[in-house]
DNA sequence: TGGAGATTGTTTCTTTGTAAACAAATTTTG
DNA sequence: CAAAATTTGTTTACAAAGAAACAATCTCCA
């Protein structure tokens, strides 16, 4: 009987499930969604946050500094930044010893919400994994770390 | 002294480098640059070589499951499908025993095409992660298994 | 010193993917 | 059975992200 596969766990994905890059790419979409259900409305994106809070650890830090550790590209930082300045939670500032370069510092305002703010990220960061155990969260967390060379 | 930070590696990221949501998607962006590095012209992106790949060992797929095993979405799924039938890759069939759904197969020129394309693909995927031990590739690989739900 | 090349950020255009409204077919249920 | 609800796929409008071309500034070296 050669039926056509008519439910997901039918689904025959041979080699495909044994590759990292098409594993990571499900993780990713697997925690984007997670968070949508969870956070659902709170107006603060993933990546506007990731942003936020670095600048909140690493105030003045230029954007491409910034771009590179959080790997966004220079032009959709540009938008980012912009966004962020048109809702007044950062300022930019042109550095005299390079004028090419931007500085960009959180608002007092922003710093008090970004502090709030990471109290619930992290703690929907928690619940990233839950159907793991804490060992297999702990495991999987350093082999990220170290993939993506940040140990 | 406080000195804005200047360097990729002094920036300080607290908390953020042990959040599993934001480790998942530093490692997405990474693997699909290095993709593009790797297999630059080779006009098959990792999606379209995924839908092609389950396609090919489920002949007959419907859309939505498809759909739902690769995590894409409905209105995205409906693109795709049509790119890859105007490259005459894949043809579509509306089964009599339910007209809503639209079943998928490849062309005979696909099969072959897609079966080579494995070939490349999978060895590119072998090459991920390189900076890791095949035993921590490996103990990635089960992790994220698990994470995704696809054990 | 001054010009070639690199760096930094912006702009414009394109690609990729999502959301919401819709139409058609099917299933459920009163 | 017939109306209501659900499923499946498409369309349209939009948001997120990257690529390439560009302008301004800075660096390096002949």
């Amino acid at each position: 009987m050669d039926m056509p596969t008519r439910t997901t766990d039918e689904v025959i994905l041979g080699r495909l499930n044994t590759a990292l890059g098409f594993l990571v790419r499900l993780a990713q979409i697997k925690v984007y969604e997670h968070f949508f259900e969870e956070c659902g409305e709170r107006g603060l994106k993933p990546g506007e946050f990731s942003v936020l809070w670095v600048i909140l650890h690493n105030p003045g830090i230029r954007q491409s500094v910034l771009g590179q550790r959080l790997m966004i590209k220079r032009a959709h930082m540009t938008k980012l930044i912009r966004s962020l300045e048109d809702q007044n939670l950062v300022s930019r500032r042109i550095p005299d010893d390079d004028r090419r370069a931007v500085e960009i510092t959180l608002t007092p305002a922003a710093r008090t919400m970004v502090e709030q703010a990471g109290d619930w990220f992290f703690a929907y960061e928690d619940s990233v994994g839950s159907n793991l155990t804490t060992a297999e969260r702990q495991q999987l967390m350093v082999l990220l770390q170290k993939f993506t060379g940040l140990d």
